[in-house]
DNA sequence: GGATTACTTTAAAACCATTCTAAACCGATT
DNA sequence: AATCGGTTTAGAATGGTTTTAAAGTAATCC
């Protein structure tokens, strides 16, 4: 109940009511730190507080909070949809075992010449993910 | 059922036995022009030829494809599996409306500087999505 | 403040791509 | 022809996500 200010200033701003629900999620997500979630995962965590949602109000939440420029989608992973909440440009490690995601450092890679689009196309975003696994 | 033969060929030296229905699929997607399929458009372009095959043996024929590495899979796109017959290192432009790819032509783009991985990991492959949109 | 209105949450059902199951079906080999 | 292993198949099951319709909550207006 503390910094619950700051995140409903972000809702409003967004144009999003401030509620109960959105006001949890908005603070498990905004931490400062960057995180991949997944609706599920997302329930968990929420579970571990003592709370219960509806799995549909998390999804409605979390494409909410996309639409409204808060979450970036990320390539569904493990046919599971992940949020990030990393705004900016930048690639991701996939863990194929476990379907985990990590930020790559923008820094660390360089991307250029770009192709050009095909006619009559923009282009919206880019990524790359690289895919490893754990060595044996 | 004229150039049979060579998929017989294929099928046999991924140690995959030429059933009616592999030779079918196998017919359909190693034309020499690479392309991305999806298990569902794959059943409708069988349609289209006056067959029918279950879905499940589709997607075992894919999966078997894959594993015999005569097929790549790629990123889940819109929640649907898709596979490529382009064996090659490229990337792909992703239409968001329609789920399309296309392949970006290996040497239009260069990634450089890759980035050091997670202790203990091992990449696997590398892949580059721009998705693109038609313009209004 | 109380009533009204619009938006939200929810449980449960529906959805849909994919996988599983278990029975029927080859196809090669004796 | 009989057999044996892999293969196909329809239909059921699965699992993540979305929809539905009813109950709940927040904002607005008087």
């Amino acid at each position: 109940m503390s910094g619950d200010a700051k995140i409903i200033e972000v809702l409003k701003d967004a144009g999003l009511r401030p509620t109960k629900q959105r006001i949890c999620v908005g603070r498990l997500l905004f931490t400062g730190k960057h995180q991949h979630v997944s609706a599920d995962r997302l329930q968990l965590q929420i579970r571990e507080l003592g709370q219960k949602m509806a799995l549909a109000t998390i999804y409605n939440c979390l494409h909410q909070f996309h639409k409204a420029g808060l979450l970036k989608k990320v390539n569904a992973v493990n046919d599971v949809i992940m949020f990030d909440t990393n705004l900016s440009y930048h690639h991701h490690f996939l863990n194929v075992d476990t379907g985990e995601l990590t930020d790559i450092n923008k820094e660390a890679v360089s991307i250029a010449g770009l192709p050009s689009l095909p006619d009559g196309f923009e282009a919206l975003s880019m990524e790359l993910t690289i895919r490893v696994k754990p060595q044996i």
